[in-house]
DNA sequence: TATTAGCACTCATAGTAAGCGAGTGCTAAA
DNA sequence: TTTAGCACTCGCTTACTATGAGTGCTAATA
């Protein structure tokens, strides 16, 4: 595309961002830093709305950025921006105090507080994937004749815990004995692994192992059966009431009713870990038709090098994106950095 | 209050429930049993206006209730159907089908969500208060060298898990024998009480114990350290964008910060259990500036006796009372019965 | 004494009309 | 290729005018 239709639309954009309002050819020819008249400017806005960039809300209006201008607004900042590479941050952060949490889902939250707050968007984090965690400690405590607790402790400290029903329970010391067996056989390996090898063993001719194993067998095959992906947190709900885009009760609804299911939200951060950069889904990119007027941005946090899940904001279509991608960027590191000290592995 | 009087300010709140659109003399004069002018009804509205239970939202509107309206509806409507108790839900509860949780939690969660679309309010709920419930488990696990996983179950089968930070740790066997000891001098005592009871401990005469004595219950300290109050959970947060009253995205926000902040709304829950009758703060009665146009209703639910938290909803002040007070008490029956299930101790 | 009919008054709401002005698209000139 | 000029559109504001629901007050009525 021309550069001055580039810069055109990226006033545009820009001025929609700030102010909410459209803009015509006359206020644009102002703004631009080569002198147009309003007449050529108008020519190139007819073009970028053939090409479906920009929009009129009405005749008489100026124009406003549709999602594809928004999109091809952002291909292009964060691909000239790549040079702002989310390291950046790394001395930023270890320079910061940490408060200390003894909860990973303490760390979460705040994390997604802070961003809220940054950005003034509702601040969504998805919690590591149990399953692809590592076992390392098991527990199982009796309850009463029919229950027991089950305590999962992985490697990086994540921790689950449920009540399972028998038909009888064995007791405490026997408890012990499988719970000893179980992490013998699979401390170290993935609770999805774990799941996988139980059920294997259970299929396999009886006879090879005693009735204790097997036993123990089933009951660990319970105690694993654990929802694979991660929990959803969110914070700063509030923030979409501040928006004028929102200023209709059925819009804001809907965004409070995907705030609610969780699913596709979940959804979208689980694809926002395919790949180290950012996703980002504008307007009626987003699956879900109640997040048709918002967009969600979302990176990836982790520790080690190991991926962990995900964290980012869901706003109106018009923010500043510029600004958001910079604060997640900064609370990707941070999280990592906050996850990396609870971990005790810096 | 004369009964005529009594009638019409019933019927006026009743009409604005229904209709959310104030109602004047004349229709009045239409839906009342008695055959009264308007104009006689006027001077009973009159009265009405002038004793603060009604007012007019402008000079050619008709009535619609006030804050103080509503709660001598409600005291008369709450004394009255006294007969109504609670425990006219146990059979309608114990003939349904309950879907098996395997976490205190869920159930909580579902309660409300249940809770929320029979009532089309915002569901709240408060877990019970863990430091009120008494040890049965304790387990410790070394998690690094300066991480300790500390993992307590309550008889009414809570669970709290956290980590604690120690300048040095203990190795696993010497965290096994801790727990142990600390197990046998408090099993069967409440969170609370082996908080005093450590901290009582710690200030002694140091030369009594040993020195492992000493390290054990240094740490018990640590472990012990919990917030004391319940979680709250909401639900069905959505269901307050339906509601024409809030039409103001700035009362809708209000309401919003309420649910994320969770204090007030935790306080009035915690309040709500000082008795076993529901519990309802109309408008300006919330402490909270945010829920001024909010009706906040709980009862308490408990097990064997024992109370252990309440449920209710949020909602504009213009609901419908006689629904929602039923709808509470059998979801305090339900719960307390899920709850029963869920403890195996029916 | 309690109730009612009658009447003047208030005021939100809906509708109409006019004017403004921001903005456009098109054409023709530079 | 750019620009000036011009006719046209259309949302928004303002002003004005019913309309009508509802009130309070007064005097008549049962």
């Amino acid at each position: 595309m021309d550069p001055r239709t580039e810069e055109i639309l990226e006033k545009i954009i820009v001025h929609f961002i700030k102010n909410a309002e459209p803009i015509g050819s006359r206020m644009l020819s102002k703004v631009l830093k080569q002198k147009l008249s309003p007449a050529t400017i108008r020519n190139v806005m007819s073009d970028l709305s053939d090409m479906g960039f920009i929009e009129q809300p009405h005749t008489s209006a100026g124009r406003i950025p549709t999602d594809a201008g928004y999109r091809y607004y952002i291909n292009k900042l964060v691909t000239q921006s790549n040079s702002s590479s989310p390291d950046q941050y790394i001395d930023q952060v270890e320079g910061e105090e940490l408060t200390q949490h003894n909860r990973l889902e303490d760390i979460l939250l705040d994390a997604t507080k802070e961003l809220s707050s940054l950005t003034n968007c509702a601040g969504i984090v998805i919690s590591p994937k149990f399953s692809a965690s590592r076992l390392k400690q098991l527990q199982l405590v009796k309850l009463s004749d029919k229950q027991i607790l089950v305590v999962i402790v992985t490697q990086i400290g994540m921790v689950h815990n449920k009540v399972i029903h028998l038909r009888t329970c064995p007791d405490q010391e026997d408890l012990n004995k499988m719970a000893v067996i179980l992490l013998e056989l699979f401390e170290g390996k993935s609770i999805a692994q774990i799941r996988k090898n139980l059920v294997d063993k259970l299929s396999k001719t009886k006879e090879e192992y005693d009735p204790f194993i097997i036993q123990t067998i089933r009951l660990g095959k319970k105690a694993f059966d654990i929802d694979s992906h991660g929990e959803l947190f969110i914070s700063g709900r509030s923030k979409m009431c501040s928006y004028p885009e929102f200023n209709d009760q059925n819009k804001l609804m809907a965004v409070y009713k995907v705030f609610e299911e969780k699913t596709s939200l979940t959804d979208f951060m689980i694809e926002a870990m395919d790949n180290e950069g950012l996703k980002i889904n504008i307007g009626a990119e987003n699956q879900d038709n109640g997040l048709i007027t918002c967009s969600v941005i979302a990176g990836t946090y982790g520790n080690q090098g190991y991926m962990l899940g995900s964290i980012g904001i869901v706003g109106p279509t018009r923010i500043n994106y510029p600004n958001v991608i910079t604060a997640i960027q900064y609370s990707t590191e941070k999280l990592s950095f906050s996850l990396s000290r609870f971990l005790d592995n810096n």
